[in-house]
DNA sequence: CTTATATACAACCGATCGGTCGTTAATGTA
DNA sequence: TACATTAACGACCGATCGGTTGTATATAAG
């Protein structure tokens, strides 16, 4: 277990098969994805799929886990570079619409698609969809009752109310800009987070103004 | 043209198939849906589709069309009852969630899955979509509008601003609601508006307390 | 060196996809 | 009555779907 030579030539390839079933996910969907497109997309064979992973399904699961990891190093981590409390609330608002604007997925937010794709369908992939949305909106959460502990927020914000308004208005954010084009969207989205942060905010100098 | 008979029927058999297409279609989207399986949906045969439409995008297109007037239908015509102003702004929002807590359609909501599939893919129905969900948010800017010249929401209130807030604060209700299950997300999305509006609302006796 | 394992492939499988064709029967039109 | 149209169907088409099998080969383990 030396982890070179063939095994590690099995690992490239791996991610490099992730990389594109999320990028190409996010377009199309995890099931409108077929393996036969992967396969031309990445170079490989159809058949080499099966050498990684039982089935389609278990490639669509660690397809989530690859997007997941991609969105905690694209938006969580650097968000956490900035102070705790509001400051961190806008700035995590910030890094998801940076993430769109930066067009680092070709169909904008894997998740976005996912999601409308699978909250009707049961099975061991909305469930993993689910945990995955769970654990962010539970991030978001967590980074409004800091603020609210550190008093950059209301005593009386209710965070899981706060959060879901937050994640809201930034999600669609993406498929507006999209649908009808223009960063007006974005702008929208961004001074939606803002304003109703400033009007929580007992010290509003914390923020920008817009 | 006497409209009876055979050509009844076929108007008769044609509605019934765009309704089981939308309400499909709200599940599995509109390329997720197969002929086959709306066929076996609505029994009757693959191929009697054809006398219809020329091909699966024009069946798609008709769709839209006839989810399109189905949320006018639900949502827009009985809002209208409602004074205009700030009420008919928050009964709007409220005739949305209603529409989605009612299970209307099997998906929850035709447009939410559709804007997800085809937003990133040009085309016929990709643009039939855009010009939808652009005259929804375009209606709702205009209830903003007349509420801000009735003197119920604040003179500097940015009515396209408001109105992508609302539309987002619901559509994402349904997609929460779905995936974590409970109606703690209609809750939520309510909440978010009802707080807005207030807030923006010379005289917050307009509107509900909670 | 030997042997088991892992990567990757071409060829192939049954099922299903969107779509065509030819036909039947009921209807609308003249 | 004579004829064109329309709804609807079963049978079938090439393409693609997810998936299987057998094979070649490079590597890891003994």
């Amino acid at each position: 277990m030396t982890q070179d030579g063939r095994r590690l030539r099995g690992l490239r390839s791996r991610e490099a098969i992730l990389e594109q079933a999320v990028a190409l996910a996010s377009v199309e969907g995890l099931d409108g994805l077929s393996l036969g497109r992967l396969a031309a997309a990445t170079g490989t064979s159809k058949s080499g799929f099966f050498a990684h992973w039982r089935d389609k399904e278990q490639l669509q699961l660690d397809a989530v886990e690859w997007a997941a990891r991609q969105w905690t190093e694209h938006v969580v981590v650097p968000t956490l570079r900035a102070p705790a409390g509001v400051r961190r609330v806008f700035a995590l608002h910030e890094a998801r619409l940076r993430f769109y604007e930066d067009g680092v997925l070709p169909g904008g937010c894997f998740f976005f698609t996912v999601q409308a794709e699978f909250d009707d369908r049961p099975g061991a992939v909305r469930d993993r969809v689910a945990r995955a949305m769970g654990e962010w909106l539970g991030f978001v959460r967590h980074q409004v009752e800091q603020a609210v502990a550190l008093g950059e927020l209301a005593g009386d914000v209710d965070p899981a109310q706060l959060a879901y308004e937050i994640d809201a208005l930034g999600e669609m954010a993406v498929v507006h800009s999209r649908l009808h084009g223009g960063e007006l969207s974005l702008l929208h989205a961004r001074r939606a987070v803002l304003q109703r942060l400033r009007a929580l905010c007992p010290d509003p100098a914390l923020l920008p103004e817009d």
